[in-house]
DNA sequence: CGGCTTGTTGAACGATCGTATAACAAACCC
DNA sequence: GGGTTTGTTATACGATCGTTCAACAAGCCG
């Protein structure tokens, strides 16, 4: 009878990952309160001291799942982008959809902001991952709007007032999805980015 | 010498709101994972029991919060659009203005709003106080907006989208107060609503 | 004034929290 | 294979959590 090992040494990037992935499941089952390294080690299928060990504690693992799971948005974001062709208009609309439908238009996901804004304000170091983030993707949407023809003074403005219309269609379709009908938050999205594109070009 | 008594027998309503007020400065502080039983009942200076006593829980003492300020939001809405005078447009704009200045537009505020989203993503029976809430704001400014001309059917969509805008810069300027020079928010708010209202009138 | 009601206290409870750390063992090198 | 490194486990620790409850006393009523 040959005994198993008792337990694998996994690549540091890869078990840094297995936490983040565990530590984002746990968010969206029980919501930042459960968000504990107990609960965490747990689903992770691993012992509570391993989070101490990679990231010295739960608020940098709650920071790093935050900038994990944004980096798949965008980069889901990129994609579909990416998918809709050379038509400028059809890029845009592309981008404002695919945040209002599934998966990033996700209840789960926003589990993650939750926990992730609760830090932003207790945690003065963290605000500047959110200012980071936040840039990147308004910096993303300039360069949509301007291939739609929005005057470089007005770009600005702009896309902070379009990041504002898909962010809170996001964040209440998201909070109470029985709001809305099937598809009906992106469609308001794109007519009323049309609208703001229409005004200032 | 008079012994002074060791405590004071307060009207219920009184006691409960001195709570609900002791509640928010706790969440604006330390945020929502500060927000404890005792941290609370120390900032009302009172016992620990008390809470227990009048509300059963901190979740609920923490959604009794929430309706609180919602409401304090909610008058000052309304205060602010009954002081813009008989105009239509003038109402609309100072509801949206007000809704991105002091004392609306407030980090502290969001505090609270980030500890109840939590609770509405962990407690169900807690989302049916969001969707009230939200409907409410909805329909004021559904009705704001058919003073300025929006036809009828396009109202729910509308508001949907104004709600929307407004909510999504509120969210970025209290995260990041630093992203916007100083009124930049409202402006941008109220430019954006104006080209809302004219592609739909 | 004396008794009653009950708002309020303060301590105690068990559970759970985050972190530190000693012991173990898996993987690697020579 | 034996020795070394270090990823990993498991436990222990003190602090703090939410809740409970018996005792106390403030205010009211007869």
């Amino acid at each position: 009878m040959t005994t198993q090992p008792a337990f694998r040494r996994e690549d540091p990037d890869a078990r840094r990952a297995s936490l983040v992935e565990a530590c984002a499941r746990v968010l969206a089952r029980e919501g930042a309160a459960g968000a504990s390294v107990r609960a965490i080690a747990t689903e992770a299928g691993v012992s509570p001291g391993l989070i101490g060990h990679y990231f010295g504690g739960v608020d940098a693992l709650v920071a790093a799942t935050y900038a994990h799971v944004e980096t798949r948005v965008a980069a889901a974001l990129d994609q579909a982008v990416a998918a809709a062709g050379p038509e400028p208009r059809a890029r845009l609309d592309a981008y404002v959809s695919a945040s209002l439908l599934p998966p990033i238009a996700d209840s789960d996901l926003l589990s993650t902001w939750i926990a992730f804004w609760s830090l932003v304000r207790a945690r003065p170091e963290i605000a500047g991952l959110h200012d980071e983030q936040y840039g990147r993707f308004r910096t993303g949407l300039e360069m949509l709007l301007a291939e739609n023809g929005v005057p470089a003074p007005a770009l600005r403005t702009t896309a902070i007032a379009a990041t504002a219309l898909v962010d809170g269609l996001w964040l209440e379709l998201c909070l109470s999805p029985r709001t809305f009908a099937e598809g009906e938050a992106a469609a308001i999205a794109r007519s009323g980015l049309a609208a703001l594109i229409s005004t200032v070009r």
